[in-house]
DNA sequence: GCTATCAGTTTACTGAAGGAAAGTAGTTTC
DNA sequence: GAAACTACTTTCCTTCAGTAAACTGATAGC
């Protein structure tokens, strides 16, 4: 999203009800919150499909039933798709969803808003 | 931010460690943790200075106690200013910071996800 | 004196988030 | 037959986010 972009919606908004737009940005919180999903989602973005094993290595300090839980939320949100692969022992791959890769953007802005931020905060 | 330059971000954290990144965006997201952050920052930032009643009435639903813990840990992190006016009875004036403003790009890209999500959702 | 407004604070409670560790179940390797 | 790997689930526990309602203390109007 440019600049310009970014004005308008914040300008749509401030004429009038914005209730509306506060409440699709609480939907985003609420759908990415707590401690773990945007690590997951990034970690799956970043480096692609991961087997359960791999993300419980990779996303630092997360619990198997922590991962376990938050997949399912991240599945039912159609944001991860899970695949059984047929192997021996049975494995199990995540993989970011076409609709999942469209938080890239939003994800980006947060990246480049923390890295900023904390900049800040160390100086 | 367009989308080349969000492509460009998400590229830089695919080769070899993300961790800042991901420490970037967990800082961001627990900034603005919890029900009520995102829906203040928004509100003063559509509707300009607002005081503490102000606040009470239009961030729908929140109570007194929150209302000032959260805007205490707002001003702590530099996203707002507080202000005593020297009026009868005492008032307090909650005003969005520069710094604060930086968060629009974010917030609106919030908002535009969050608006195609709900039409996702509700067909 | 009674009530109301302003900007909060205090107390007491509930429910959800999250962590640690053990258990389940199937398969393969030693 | 024991151990180890896969992908979880279950149980128990603690801490924290959030709510409701009462209270404080100053001022002002009726």
């Amino acid at each position: 999203m440019d600049k310009d972009k970014a004005q308008e919606i914040i300008e749509r908004n401030c004429e009038g009800d914005h209730t509306q737009g506060i409440l699709a940005a609480r939907d985003v919180m609420e759908l990415l919150s707590g401690k773990w999903k945007i690590q997951i989602i990034a970690t799956l973005s970043f480096d692609g499909k991961k087997r359960f094993m791999d993300l419980l290595r990779n996303v630092e300090g997360i619990g198997s039933k922590m991962l376990s839980k938050e997949l399912q939320t991240l599945e039912s949100n159609q944001l991860v798709t899970r695949t059984v692969c047929d192997t021996k022992p049975i494995t199990v791959e995540y993989e970011i969803t076409e609709y999942g890769k469209t938080l890239n953007a939003l994800i980006a802005e947060m990246i480049s808003w923390g890295i900023e931020h904390r900049k800040r905060i160390m100086s």
